[in-house]
RNA sequence: GUGGCCAUCGUUCAACGGUUAGGACUUCGGUUUGUGGUACCGAUAAUCAGGGUUCGAUUCCCUGUGGCCACC
């Protein structure tokens, strides 16, 4: 499933197999949440050189729902999408809707209970459930239900979910080899299952979380919680340290990462895979990312952000400005329009502004991780 | 031409004769890290002109200018 190959100097690279094809590491899958990269296609998404995207349990098993889904021919022929698809538990998500306020749910033994935001009705999202509606959904990797907390609840509490997610990824994994065996599916057509490492900002108890997990036995594993502070600020011990209880034969998933500078970074500490919604999302709202000149360079400097920029359409400055927003950019919107057409597109709000605007960059990061896999990998075929 | 109504940020609405004239939209900046994001935060920006009454006028009175409505 995971292959090895060389540390090129920016940090490990190597190759993932799924049932949807390879994917050379380390990669970026943006949030394709509700089935959906907001506001582009999947042709779009392929173009840009995106290998694979993730989507949501806990989005999905509410709307359209994943009998749906599975009644559609399964997640890539409901969207048109043939590459490999990673469906994130909805442990964060659920984790994040009863953070934010506490009459939507509430954790259990049992499971993630929670309202529907849609129309109020009671939901439980068991960790057999979460599994099963990922077989449904027919994706090619699977995040196990987790319990993620905040960075700065007590430790006694994150010891806590850390037991918890512990227990949770034990069901997840009996459940997961019930459906591989019910369905009949061969080591090489099953999907890939993920643990997440919990644990907060405490070495010991992501220690103890990794050995818990690796105990149980899963494909990869995933870095859960945050990866910043408050702040935004890197916390690059927690990092470094988990990355290094993951057995270095499995693959590694830095769930969240993120900005360019923390993917750099995080995959200098020996993270694999990155999902974020920075780039999609903050394209919707008119910030492009911009390539400069050392990202050729190979000077990817681990602790600044310099090897690239960003800029708001929004300013002023681009009313009059003819130029392409990245000469050296190949994406649509830079082959094609000016800085001035962009700014134009979004000051009339058509939708083709945000969507441009997230296809440029997704290319960026698309590009981002080229540059990191920079040398061949070496692949066992 | 006569009568009535009206005139406040770019726009549209507030403000008893009484602190620094307020909101919304626009505009100008910024924020966004396993997407409840068409979101969020901040800033700039106005009493039509000239007189009068008053301790004090966006508010009351007069004149002018402009607009809207009705009637010849």
């Amino acid at each position: 499933m995971f292959t090895i190959g060389t540390d090129n100097g920016h940090g490990r690279t190597g190759t993932l197999r799924t049932g949807s094809g390879r994917i050379p590491t380390p990669f970026f899958m943006p949030d394709a949440t509700r089935a959906a990269v907001r506001g582009t296609t999947a042709a779009e998404i392929a173009q840009s050189g995106i290998g694979a995207i993730v989507v949501n349990t806990y989005h999905l098993m509410l709307q359209p729902g994943a009998m749906l889904v599975r009644d559609a021919g399964g997640i890539h022929r409901f969207m048109g999408w043939e590459g490999p698809v990673l469906s994130d538990s909805g442990g964060y998500q659920i984790y994040s809707l009863i953070h934010r306020n506490p009459e939507m749910g509430k954790i259990t033994e049992e499971g993630a209970e929670f309202k529907s935001v849609l129309d109020g009705s009671k939901h439980l999202l068991t960790p057999e459930r979460a599994i099963a509606i990922q077989f449904d959904l027919g994706v090619d990797m699977m995040v196990v239900l987790d319990d993620p907390r905040p960075n700065d609840v007590p430790e006694t509490e994150i010891s806590e979910a850390v037991e918890r997610t512990i227990r949770w990824a034990k069901r997840s994994r009996e459940e997961f080899d019930r459906q591989i065996a019910a369905r009949g599916l061969s080591d090489e057509s099953r999907p890939l299952l993920f643990g997440v490492v919990q644990g907060g900002m405490f070495p010991e108890l992501r220690t103890r979380c990794a050995e818990g997990l690796r105990e149980i036995g899963f494909d990869g594993y995933g870095f859960g919680g945050r990866h910043v502070d408050a702040e935004g600020n890197f916390l690059e011990d927690i990092v470094r340290h988990t990355a290094a209880v993951i057995p270095v034969e499995s693959v590694r998933f830095a769930l969240g990462v993120g900005t360019p500078e923390d993917i750099v970074r995080c995959h200098a500490l020996g993270w694999d895979m990155f999902d974020c919604v920075i780039p999609t999302r903050e394209g919707r709202h008119g910030r492009l990312f911009l390539r400069k000149k050392k990202l050729t360079t190979d000077n990817l400097q681990l602790t600044t952000g310099d090897f690239y920029e960003t800029i708001n359409i929004h300013n002023e400055r681009f009313t009059a400005d003819f130029t392409p927003i990245d000469p050296d950019c190949d994406c649509p919107l830079c082959a094609n329009h000016t800085a001035s057409y962009l700014h134009h597109l979004f000051r009339v709000n058509d939708p083709l502004g945000s969507r441009l605007a997230s296809t440029h960059n997704l290319r960026f990061y698309a590009r981002l991780m080229e540059q990191l896999h920079k040398e061949k990998v070496k692949t066992e075929e």
